[in-house]
DNA sequence: GCTTGACCTGGAGTGGGCTCCAGGTGGGAT
DNA sequence: ATCCCACCTGGAGCCCACTCCAGGTCAAGC
């Protein structure tokens, strides 16, 4: 590796990210990750780019998306920059199924919350 | 059935929860419902207060609430009116995880704004 | 020079939450 | 009368997203 450029063993990224080793041999496995560089050993060895790229599929699946979703913007990033127009319909889609979810859960709560209060005022 | 009581068949407790038949045999046979009643030729006749307490349960789902607590809730609510204090605690407990994940979600939701916005730059 | 521990592989196993199936019954509309 | 459709049962199967396992390699510290 050229010096000056950070790479991350297996155990930073499972720091990092908060991926499990296995989630990220998982990930690599299906194509969810670029294959990994590796080291003469032939230990993984993660670039800034990939801990970069580990983040967003942090969020997409922290907010939910299904791996198959996030398989598919994957490989649009891949295809290169004419994709764009298309991972904005992928991102903006997801943003509104985000949006529902976070209404629909306020919603739920409030429910949950009566439910309390309702509890609370028979046991005082 | 006694007159005036209203009852539900299967197909209407579809309708209404939004839970699959299955899906109503399914929590049946864990206990997360008493048993059902059943009419002469053995089919379900849901009371009023079986579709209540769905209602309930499809509250505790869609906030995340796992099966096995529902179904830790659910013994309380058969123990009777002294188990109040610990449908309260454990209520409040679920309803703080939910609020940690509406949290989480708008957090992680303005990351993928953020792309989104990016996108739309470089595309413009 | 030996141990420890981080890492490797391919493949099997797990857990949660349903969902489907085969084979059968009963009741309401035509 | 007959058809169809909603419903029944026990049990198997499915999907998702990991997670674990056995058996092995290398590097560094004692």
């Amino acid at each position: 590796m050229l010096p000056g450029v950070s790479v991350y063993t297996p155990g930073q990224v499972v720091e990092e990210t908060g991926f499990s080793l296995d989630t990220l041999r998982y990930y690599e496995r299906i194509g969810l990750l670029e294959p990994i560089g590796r080291n003469a050993a032939g230990q993984r060895r993660f670039t800034q780019a990939d801990v970069g790229w580990l983040g967003t599929i942090r969020c997409l699946r922290d907010t939910g998306m299904p791996i198959a979703e996030m398989l598919r913007f994957a490989e649009l990033v891949r295809e290169g920059d004419h994709t764009i127009r298309d991972r904005i319909a992928l991102l903006e889609a997801h943003d509104r199924r985000v949006e529902a979810q976070v209404d629909n859960l306020r919603e739920k709560q409030t429910v949950v919350q009566n439910k309390i209060s309702y509890y609370r005022a028979v046991v005082d």
